[in-house]
RNA sequence: GGCCUUAUCGUCUAGCCUGGUCUAGGACGCAUCCCUUUCACGGAUGAAACCCGGGUUCAAAUCCCGGUAAGGUCACCA
């Protein structure tokens, strides 16, 4: 268990989980599984102010959506006892010590966060490190070599009071205790390297091999945040993208397999992840190539994987209508499967009255019914009207057994050879859909069956009759 | 501001370490065409980048120097 890897994802429960927090968990969570070791999740909430439960609900609720599973969970402010042995140890030690503070007036550091902070209490004794003051050199694995002065460091402050750790403390005893091999985090922990490492050597721990990476920002190239619309993880659930897909997405943001692979089941990440691939700049998160990827990741879907994702999306709206036919439905699946990117727009297609042939004889207007040629004249009223009624005879005589997107090509194939494909089905597929963009009229066929194709021509035919001109050529 | 980092098509990136094979490759998106008289899928083609300036060299996207831009960090937050 000593030597081998264990990695860490530690959220602070501050604030909803976003998509780069998920990529910084991710990296340790492939990295994790590659080397066959483990991965913690831990919740730093040493800030109890601003921390809450319900973020940190959040954050179960995405990770489990995206399949990132963790071998342990902690919480920091579970954890204080051991914090109060390392700190008296270290006071014992003389590596730290209790410090009374002068009452110097607050220095105000981030101006940028707006409410709350403002009350900010202040001790007059806390326990500060002391500092040796001297050139900490680490080794990163996507930057090399950092060295860092810590003499502008001083003794810095380290907990508030036995009680009340601070974050660096924090950090660097529980990666002692859990034994974390690896620490992969975002590039701004470089500079709270240093300072760990000082902490870390004062209560005799190993150092971690440190893997800083890059950011993740919005189109406008800054730090990925609220304003750039969907942050929360969960906001990308809700609109249909595949968990999957997600985290294939985020794989390729700062990192490159080598090949010229992009789509990756979750397993083949974990195969073929690697730290040193990993980019030195950031990376802009582009909403249109994850759509692409879950586009790509639904295609590769089996057939009943797909429906049951579809009838999850639709559950409510199938619920309300009283003419759901799921034979049909279920006919149009596959069809479906390359017709969207996301599983919201089933919802949308569904909004937008594309199903609606599915369920009931479509209403619309016979002009419709007219194709119209890239070149030429559309074709009269009259031999539309013939077209179908021909179309309707050949039908007619098609056996139910043969009633199939194929047979139905077979026996029209002659027909609309002769008269023109376009003639002859495009009137044949409006009627059918009632709309101006469908699936082809074969595939149409298949789903609704002999008799309500028959029904539905007829229906066609009488529209025709209603609005011919009695004396049209 | 001090210290540090980064910089290839609009975006994600390959190439850089070990200069030539780079008239810089792939992908998303975009455009055009084909398939199909619809839509979608699919196929083909195209437009599109080495941040700028010096230097080293027979030769630089690749090495060196300077500049510029962007970012990080300097808490009794995490």
């Amino acid at each position: 268990m000593a030597s081998s890897t264990i990695t860490r994802f530690p959220p602070s429960p501050t604030g909803p989980l976003h998509i780069g927090n998920v990529r910084t968990a991710l990296f340790n969570y492939l990295f994790a599984r590659k080397m066959g070791g483990e991965i913690i999740l831990r919740f730093e909430d040493t800030d109890r102010k601003r921390s809450k439960r319900e973020y940190e609900d959040h954050a179960y609720e995405s990770l489990e959506w995206l399949g990132l599973t963790f071998d342990h969970i902690y919480r920091q402010s579970e954890r204080t006892l051991i914090y109060r042995k390392y700190l008296e140890k270290m006071i014992e030690e003389g590596t730290a010590y209790v410090s009374k503070e002068a009452d110097l007036e607050f220095e105000d550091a981030g101006g940028e966060d707006q409410d709350e902070e403002s009350e900010r209490e202040r001790r007059d004794e806390v326990i500060r490190l002391k500092n040796p003051n001297k050139k900490v050199v680490f080794e990163d694995l996507v930057r090399g070599e950092i060295e860092v002065d810590t003499t502008e460091l001083g003794d810095f402050v380290i907990a508030k009071s036995l009680e009340e750790p601070l974050y660096h403390f924090a950090v660097v005893t529980d990666d002692f205790e859990m034994g974390i091999t690896h620490v992969i985090r975002g590039e701004d922990g470089i500079y709270n390297t240093p300072r760990q490492i000082l902490i870390q050597e004062a209560i005799g721990a190993p150092r971690p091999i440190y893997c800083h990476i890059p950011f993740v920002f919005g189109p406008d190239k800054k730090k990925f945040s609220k304003r750039h619309g969907a942050i929360s993880v969960l906001d990308y659930r809700d609109e249909g993208i595949l968990p999957e897909a997600l985290l294939n997405y985020l794989a390729l943001l700062g990192w490159n397999p080598g090949t010229p692979q992009e789509i990756f089941t979750p397993e083949e990440l974990i195969a073929a992840f690697d730290l040193g691939k990993v980019q030195k700049a950031g990376a802009v998160f582009d909403p249109e190539k994850l759509r692409w990827i879950n586009q790509e990741h639904i295609k590769r879907m089996d057939e009943a994987t797909f429906k049951k994702h579809a009838y999850a999306v639709l559950a409510s709206r199938i619920a309300a209508n009283p003419h759901w036919n799921e034979q049909r439905f279920d006919k149009l699946v596959p069809e479906l499967k390359n017709r969207i990117t996301v599983f919201k727009d089933l919802d949308l297609m569904w909004e937008g009255g594309e199903f609606d042939y599915l369920f009931a004889l479509p209403s619309y207007d016979a002009k419709l019914l007219v194709p119209t040629p890239k070149d030429g004249k559309p074709p009269t009223l009259k031999k539309v009207t013939k077209h179908l009624h021909f179309v309707s005879d050949l039908l007619e005589k098609l056996e139910e057994a043969s009633f199939t997107k194929e047979g139905v090509k077979e026996a029209l194939a002659a027909y609309a050879e002769k008269e023109g494909r376009g003639n002859v089905l495009w009137p044949l597929r409006v009627a059918l859909s009632g709309r101006e963009r469908s699936p082809d009229p074969y595939t149409l066929c298949d789903i609704l069956g002999k008799t309500e194709v028959l029904r539905r021509l007829q229906e066609a035919l009488t529209l025709l009759k209603a609005d011919t001109p009695k004396k049209e050529d």
